[in-house]
This record gives structure tokens, C-alpha cells and sequence, in this order.
DNA sequence: AACGAAACCTGCGCGC
DNA sequence: TGCGCGCAGGTTTCGT
């Protein structure tokens, strides 16, 4: 669920409690999420600082002093800060800082993944080395190169993160919705004009959703307690059977490569 | 190389 | 009430 509007909220609320908080301890309950030996993960954080909280695409970036934790929320990850509190079920990650306070990361489905990598290095490993660029600073020419000779459907390539960063299922309806795209269309038939139309429908939609704090579609708490308000500005997404708000037909969900898809039929092709 | 499918997880809502 | 099943979805991994 956390799309690029969701993250950047996140980064903003956590950024605003956590900067300069220095790290006493660390405890990890899942620790297949950090890619690589437990021990060496503790200690390296113990006693760095945290100087800046940075987003790439999807991922959160905390600029320690000599590295950089590297954070991906996947669909339900979330933070929350608490002073002693016992642990809840799902908390998988707890770091404790001088002040006392500890930052939790709560995550039901466990597919949240943590990376420490060197503040020198880490722009060109994994996972932030493939990353694309987000729409707004996405050249056209090098958006439509990496599309014009995909056999792959538009929907799929704009999920693909090494294309363009941003977007998920949510976002990318919306945005072929505002670019009056068919999800089904191929990447290969995509002419320049009509991606220009998609880079533009998507830096938009993105733009409004960071000003209202992102979308929250579950009913249960978000992140550090916020709750975003644009599912009151969706199109199409979770719209099955209403009327389009351009044309009235009424919006379908469809499967598109295995991913729930909605769209108006009449304004998308 | 490029694409498809399964895997990673858990909770929820459904039909029976 | 309880059970099994499909579904949700971002990304990686494995298979073709």
C-alpha cells in the first residue's frame, strides 16, 4: 500500500521526530528482513546518529553518521514511536535512542526489508542502484526509450521500478485514468505524446496526493497515526461500478497481470 | 533477454 | 461456529 505519497508522508512525521536522536541499542525480531549477519547490524548502528531521513521512489533513507539504512515499507509496513511500551505482536524491529524513546517497526505481513549499506556506497548497490528516476524528474526521451520496444502492457511497466519510481497499483490507475490510457495498451504502442501525457497525469497525481498525505484505504492506523485523505480524491481505484466522474459509465475491475485494475472503459483507450 | 509465475507473509471476508 | 479458500500487493527469485 505505501506508494510514493504514503513514504514521503512518513518521511516528513518521522523526520520531524527523530532527527538527531542517537541510537543506544537495537533489537531484531525478524531477522530475515536485514540482509546480512544479525550481530554486525546491531553494532554497526549502535552509537550513530540519525542526521537526515531521505525517500527515494518507495524507500526511506536514514543518514546515519557512517551509514545509511536503507528502508522499503512494502504493503503494511509502519512506524510508530513509543517510550517503554511492551512490544506488540507485530513490531519486528525496535531501536532505542539516548532520549529513551524507541522508534517500532510494525509490519503483519513481514515483507518490509531494512539495508545497511556505507554512505559512500550506497547509491550504486542494491536496491537503490537500478532504481529509476520519479515522473518529475523523469526526462520524456528516457521514459519513452525504456517503454518503446516493451511487449509488456503499460500498466506492468509503470509498476516496474527500474522504468519509473513512484508509482503502485493505486497510483498508476489513477495516473492512466488522468492520461486517458488503457492499462492493457502495450508499452511498444505507446506513442511520445501519449507518455508525455502518463509522466504528466503521474508528477500530478502524486503532487495532490503528497499535499493530502497520501491514501489510507485500510481501515486500520497508518504510520505514526497519520491518515492521508486522498482515497477522498480517487477516480477509478476501489470505484467498481460507480459512474466515471468524467463520462458516467461505469468503472470495471479487471485483472491485469494478476493485479486488481479499474477503469472506465468509455475515457481509456 | 524478456517475460511469467511463484514465493514471501498474514488477516480478512466469503461460501459452505 | 468453524473451515478452507481466494485475495490483497511490492519486489525478488526462479523457471521457461
Amino acid at each position: 500500500m505505501p506508494e510514493l505519497p504514503e513514504v514521503e508522508t512518513v518521511r516528513r512525521t518521522l523526520k520531524a521526530h527523530i532527527l538527531n536522536e542517537t541510537i543506544t541499542s537495537v533489537e531484531l525480531f525478524y531477522p530475515k528482513m536485514i540482509h546480512m549477519n544479525e550481530d554486525q547490524f546491531k553494532e554497526k548502528l549502535k552509537g550513530q546518529t540519525v542526521h537526515d531521513i531521505k525517500r527515494m521512489g518507495k524507500y526511506l533513507i536514514f543518514v546515519l553518521d557512517e551509514d545509511a539504512l536503507i528502508i522499503h515499507l512494502r504493503m503494511e509496513g509502519k512506524f510508530f514511536i513509543k517510550e517503554n511500551e511492551e512490544k506488540d505482536k507485530h513490531e519486528h524491529v525496535i531501536m532505542t535512542f539516548k532520549s529513551g524513546r524507541t522508534l517500532r517497526y510494525h509490519d503483519v505481513r513481514k515483507f518490509g526489508t531494512f539495508d545497511l549499506l556505507p554512505l559512500d556506497q550506497y547509491m550504486d548497490k542494491a536496491p537503490l542502484n537500478k532504481l529509476a528516476r520519479e515522473p518529475k524528474d523523469l526526462d520524456l526521451h528516457t521514459f519513452y526509450d525504456k517503454i518503446k520496444h516493451k511487449n509488456l502492457e503499460i500498466k506492468p511497466c509503470l509498476l516496474d521500478q527500474t522504468i519509473i519510481s513512484g508509482l503502485g497499483n493505486i497510483y498508476v490507475d489513477e495516473t492512466l485514468f488522468h492520461a486517458r490510457i488503457h492499462p492493457l495498451r502495450k508499452g511498444k504502442d505507446i506513442q511520445i505524446e501519449e507518455a508525455k501525457r502518463i509522466l504528466d497525469a503521474a508528477e500530478k497525481v502524486l503532487d495532490e496526493a503528497v499535499l493530502l498525505g497520501g491514501t489510507t484505504i485500510r481501515s486500520y492506523t497508518s504510520s505514526l497515526g497519520v491518515h492521508g485523505r486522498f482515497q477522498l480524491k480517487l477516480q477509478v481505484h476501489m470505484k467498481k461500478d460507480e459512474p466515471c466522474p468524467i463520462c458516467q459509465t461505469k468503472i470495471i475491475k479487471m485483472k491485469v497481470k494478476g493485479r486488481g485494475t479499474y477503469v472506465c472503459p468509455n475515457c481509456q483507450d
